[in-house]
DNA sequence: CGATCTTTTGAAAGCTTTCAATCCAAGTGG
DNA sequence: CCACTTGGATTGAAAGCTTTCAAAAGATCG
């Protein structure tokens, strides 16, 4: 049970343990004491939406492939994406009975779906997994706060290389390569990551290229070639 | 036990139950089961701190009077606040070992303090106090999403309406007037808070007053005129 | 190879910040 | 009781950064 899906959204690095029942995804059962209970797979097709606010929050999702967008809007189309969620990531885990934003897979992507009553029941008879939602949920608000910093009080370059630094770490984590940034998902929601326009984010992407602290190998592969210089950047260099 | 203190920093007006363990900040004391574990209060004065980034987490705290501001730093000084806190909230409920933020008390403050270790039993003993956390956690990660939006998407007016309007709300869900609103903290919190200037928060203050659709009966001191104009200001007005 | 979508680049406009000065309210001391 | 001091808030003008509008350059797909 030990690989790189057990982490659960944890850019910190903590060991959330969720997928200590939940499994690594290989396998479509659940373990609840000493019997299973089935879950699904749904496959999601690129821009499909996994759910819509306000739809009735039947499941948590346990992502297996791609990467899932979960966004706000304002009534006139302002878009705010608050998070991206990676293959081990759970989205759910909020007490709420519907959902407050919306989902959609930036990319061909797969979720393992848990009914929500499943969940119900493993809080009661599994001993550690509420902690373990728990901790999740702390990680993600974490994680959330570290972005109001971002969207508050960094410069669009700033920005950007703080969300390439993300991208580094994660890879790091996981056992990947972390000066090779893979993006699954386009400028554009990028850009409603981090507040800005798509042009805005281009410019700066451009401007890491020629200061020569990335190289752009395509226009969604980009290699770090000076770790440090990025972190000076995304942190304020100081 | 219903009075406004039930609250847990729901902005969203969900009923998180910690407090029935907790009290309502009038005993000392907490029931275990039928045993009661006794906490102890703190006094904070104006900008003395609550914790700095990095120390122990030894206790949750529940605000009892004044509002605690909690903020991140980058190296060269840029701060952002990530919440305010009033009486009746939690602070704590993360599974970290350390706090990953500062907490300063924005005008006289009183808290009470819960050890951790109270916190570790409760959970283990009283059913539904783990959901009631988990809850309380729920909510403020929601709340923290929303305020990703003003900080990505707004413009300096529409985030300093969404401002007024949150605690307008507040008010009203505690039973007091929606209309006439208390600022404690200073314009420069405000300013950390939304990721703007002190003069640009001042200058949109003075707008919503020239609009008509405020009035400053003092400088802490807001009575709003037309709510809802202030909503769809808010909202990105359509 | 043409059509379409995405990214990049350029130039002007716009909004927020920066820098500076003034205003205000509260507290202090004579 | 009235200057005087002080910290905070407001207002003004210029500078700066990001956005907007427009166009060109690349990709992708049939």
């Amino acid at each position: 049970m030990s690989n790189a899906q057990l982490a659960i959204n944890n850019e910190t690095g903590h060991a959330a343990g969720v997928n200590e029942w939940l499994g690594d995804g290989q396998s479509a059962q659940i373990k609840m004491g000493s019997s299973f209970t089935t879950t699904h797979e749904r496959p999601l097709d690129m821009h499909e939406h996994l759910f819509m606010i306000g739809d009735k929050q039947t499941h948590l999702y346990q992502i297996l492939e791609g990467v899932i967008g979960v966004y706000k809007m304002l009534p006139d189309g302002r878009r705010q994406i608050v998070t991206f969620y990676y293959p081990g990531d759970m989205i759910g885990g909020g007490d709420k009975s519907n959902w407050t934003q919306h989902a959609e897979a930036l990319c061909n992507a797969k979720v393992r779906c848990i009914p929500v009553s499943t969940v119900d029941t493993l809080i009661t008879t599994e001993p550690g997994f509420g902690q373990a939602l728990m901790s999740m949920l702390a990680t993600e608000l974490e994680e959330t706060r570290d972005q109001l910093l971002s969207l508050g009080r960094k410069s669009a370059l700033e920005k950007v290389a703080t969300f390439l630094l993300r991208i580094s770490r994660r890879n790091k984590r996981e056992g990947a390569d972390e000066s090779l940034l893979h993006l699954p998902m386009k400028r554009a929601e990028i850009a409603d990551y981090l507040g800005l326009t798509i042009e805005t984010v281009s410019r700066n992407i451009t401007k890491l290229k020629t200061t020569g602290i990335i190289r752009l190998e395509s226009k969604s592969e980009i290699s770090v070639k000076d770790i440090s210089l990025l972190e000076e950047l995304a942190d304020g260099g100081n």
